[in-house]
DNA sequence: TTGTAGGCGTTATCAT
DNA sequence: ATGATAACGCCTACAA
């Protein structure tokens, strides 16, 4: 544990006697450097265990090769696909990925980005974060580029990832429709999520178009949270006339809801129809078997930062949204109901 | 979208007039500069919008400010917890955490680390990796601080947290011998990780004391994936005398054996018991319901956390090992065994 | 208490 | 093709 000195490009310089800024055009491949010299050089280099500091290149090239990541929660299943597809193309880029926690609230996401801009990073990928509030937007426009995945404000044009979230939904309301369902729940995520908000009116127009009574009981506000979920199938199960079926917001969120039917002893897909909204790893697992609107997550992910690398490139580049498409995944949570509603007049 | 050059320390120092250095211990909070002067550079500072360059501070104090956290794959639902508690003592010390997976490829670790190291973090925090080989043993030794989590060999003296596998594993054996299971099969988890083996060790040991038979075929070699999890139920499943119980080698692995069991028609826990290992929130789910052994992951990441930056503090401080008790948590997926075997002689 | 100067390790510019 | 020199933004002796 000798407390030995980092080995700079200095000392590869007085090393083969070369100057400073021709160590340097070597190590960074420049082609203004004889090849002779520049295996002098790497073979120096190699020799004394040099490696180039990345702290000194930021400060001189005004870049760090990082990129920042904020996303609401690393433990909740649904945001490590999308950090890996970011991943995915950092590497690539010889980037490191500066990540945080949010927990969805303002502040810490005020905090963290403050923090990832004094440490320069090139660009940030914002997953499900605050987008629209006067804070917010004082720091997304100090010049440094980002791109926004699963929630964004359409009054401003920035590069957005985000799934269509028509086709999944749609097709999970057809589905339990196909079955017989009647009275369909659902819940829906975060008020100021620009997706969550996408969605529920996709519900919503569907089942008109399909004559569904959505009255406002069938309707859940809350988060992508399992507890969300618990409490939303609580509140469906203690209605007078309870939903056959319910849609969550979320993978966890929909667990959150067998969980409150499997506390009330009903049985699924028996007495209660559940639909997902991930499809994570977990949701495929037997034991669960849940119904689910697949996401592209780490696609997204890496598009993303596709996205952000174009626009660290070009600053101006014209902002660009990619809609990834989304489709129903059948699994064991959903089946015709039980005891079929009977027959009603119209109203 | 104005591309506004960077505020400087120096901008505040000639919008106040006063010194470069002034301006510096002002910010810094030094005491050697007077209320006044304090107030006037604060107000520059904040009116200006003055922010410190992190890289600038990082390269004059040869102190990133970083913490490099490496783990095998964020994805897998045991991992964030101890990121979380990282992540919490970082927020204390004003540290950003650089968050790298290694998929448990001793190649990809090496990449990652060096990365680490030429960013000058402050030190690593290396969860369950890989920590014997001598190209690992070689950037360990790089007079960066470390500490080690879950994995580590002993041979090395260096910082860890680790988990008392005595406590839970024998509680787990115990438990399900009480219930009557006379024969459990075991999963042990990565050959080169010090934790699993510490964990088949008292298996074993506890296995003898009881006076259970533990055949080899009785322990199935893999990781802590589902995959592996898959594979084993399948293994024991297919055995002559297959077991009654299953101790897998974490909860994502036991869900495995679970999906092997259910693919097969086996039910849960009547034909068969399984034990996870590590207590991630979903074990408590009731569609899952899984008997585990709990471990303290958050309160390990910021033990770690804490050694780490006690170790950065003090660089020739003695290493320090921590290791937290683990406890069994009995639910829902172990009962006694539907089948007892018929009584038989001793051997 | 305040001001001056030097250097952290690079890369970029400009000369040779 | 190679070399000298000046930044990048900050902290910290040391001098005043």
């Amino acid at each position: 544990m000798t407390e030995r000195k980092r080995v700079t490009i200095l000392d590869v310089s007085r090393a083969t006697g070369l100057a400073l800024s021709t160590v340097s055009n070597a190590l960074a491949g420049k082609n203004h450097v004889s090849e002779e010299t520049r295996a002098t050089v790497l073979e120096a280099a190699t020799r004394l265990g040099y490696r180039a500091s990345t702290v000194a290149r930021a400060l001189r090239m005004q870049r760090s090769f990082t990129i920042g990541v904020l996303v609401a929660d690393v433990a909740n299943p649904s945001s490590p696909d999308f950090v890996r597809g970011v991943e995915d193309v950092a590497i690539r880029e010889k980037c490191t990925l500066l990540l945080s926690n949010t927990d969805g609230d303002e502040e810490r996401q005020l905090l963290h980005m403050r923090t990832l801009l004094d440490r320069q990073v090139d660009g940030m990928v914002l997953i499900s974060q605050h987008v629209s509030s006067p804070a917010v937007r004082a720091l997304l426009d100090a010049s440094t580029p980002f791109v926004l995945i699963q929630r964004r404000n359409p009054l401003f044009p920035d590069d957005y990832v985000g799934s269509d979230n028509v086709i999944g939904v749609s097709e999970a309301i057809n589905h339990l429709h196909a079955l017989k369902h009647r009275r369909i729940g659902f819940v829906r995520g975060p008020s100021d999520s620009s997706t969550a908000g996408e969605r529920l009116e996709t519900f919503l127009a569907e089942a008109k178009r399909l004559r569904l009574k959505v009255d406002d009981e069938l309707v859940f506000k809350g988060d992508y949270g399992f507890e969300t979920g618990v409490a939303a199938g609580r509140h469906f199960l203690r209605l007078r006339r309870p939903p056959t079926a319910i849609m969550g917001s979320s993978d966890i969120n929909a667990l959150g809801v067998m969980e409150a039917a499997l506390e009330s002893g009903l049985s699924i897909p028996g007495q209660l129809s559940v639909v997902g909204l991930d499809d994570i790893a977990l949701a495929s697992f037997r034991a669960i078997n849940l119904t689910t609107i697949h996401l592209q997550k780490r696609a997204m992910g890496a598009a993303a930062a596709d996205l952000l690398i174009e626009r660290i490139r070009q600053p101006d580049r014209t902002p660009q949204e990619l809609i990834f498409p989304t489709r129903l995944v059948v699994r064991g949570s959903t089946a015709a109901p039980a005891l079929p509603e009977a027959p009603r007049l119209r109203a």
